[in-house]
DNA sequence: GTAACTGCAAAAACTTTGCTGAGTT
DNA sequence: AACTCAGCAAAGTTTTTGCAGTTAC
């Protein structure tokens, strides 16, 4: 088991405690779903939709439901644990980071991955935003991933899937 | 009619020459449903969802029907005359403005408005992506709106809205 | 024990598709 | 005249809702 691992479980440990916390302060129940709901966000790295949340952790799960993964979701959302990723297409994609905040964009697939960059993260949050009351800011990079760039131009069809996603 | 209005009109005309001219150049035809729709959003500065546009179109063309409205607005964002929003949330929104790309999200009522801004546009895309090909950069504010700000904490209601938006 | 929650199934909201008659070039 | 397209209706996908039994506290 490698320090990097290990850092990485410690971590979620810490945000699974800081879940009950957060669930004990405002009323809720700790359930078993919700735990693994959020540990199976915590310990991915892509930006799963519930479709695909489900999928995964209903292999633990069996009797899991999608209505309970949407309202967990929610719930999560509300207790701002968890951030609903702005997207285009038609399914939502969820992110358990809430620090790290910057994406970059596929135009040839869709796919958003998460990129941490201190340079970006200094950008100060513009004043004079006619009584808009700015808290943060995220910076979208749009392009082409390594796949897409590598595949043919006219940019590889524009990625109308249907129901789950491959990756990030 | 003031000098800002005819400016106005005179960019929504080229505008509208344009498409003319893109529609040829595909092989596609030019009728009065794509001409009613572009012009629409080009009128606008909110970032209707389909529904919203179907609305507005249909005042002036009755017999529009609402899979006009999806298959133009895809055929406009093919031609890139037109791009579809990220958004959180689940209907879609589209921007007749190719240009200018920083929004501002509201946490309170989920509504992104769009934010000009040449200080923004001037930071440089990130080198060093791991293969990812930058081509261009957004950045999304995020904060409370002046109607959300105003309004009590804990931040109201997270706006989960039926059906066509009001605003933005 | 009480309040909150899950799973289920049905409903609602949103988007896509195939087809036919009509419009554009 | 050939080709493309709009409108319609039906189907597909994603999200929400109500409820009955279960679980957390």
């Amino acid at each position: 088991v490698g320090t990097r691992d290990r850092r990485q479980r410690g971590r979620v440990a810490a945000r699974v405690d800081h879940l009950v916390e957060r669930c004990r302060q405002a009323g809720m129940n700790v359930t078993p779903q919700r735990l693994a709901i959020y540990r199976a966000l915590l310990e991915t790295d892509d930006h799963p939709s519930p479709e695909a949340l489900y999928e995964r952790v209903r292999a633990a799960m069996p009797s899991l439901s999608l209505a309970t993964i949407y309202k967990t979701l929610e719930a999560l959302a509300r207790l701002g644990l968890v951030s609903e990723l702005p997207t285009t297409g038609k399914a939502r994609r969820y992110d358990g980071n809430v620090d790290r905040h910057h994406h970059l964009v596929c135009l040839g697939c869709n796919r958003v991955s998460d990129h941490a960059d201190p340079a970006l993260d200094r950008i100060p949050p513009p004043s004079r935003l006619r009584g808009f009351t700015a808290q943060h800011v995220s910076v979208h990079i749009h392009g082409l991933c390594a796949a897409c760039a590598g595949a043919a131009r006219p940019p590889s069809p524009p990625a109308r899937r249907k129901s789950t996603w491959p990756g990030t």
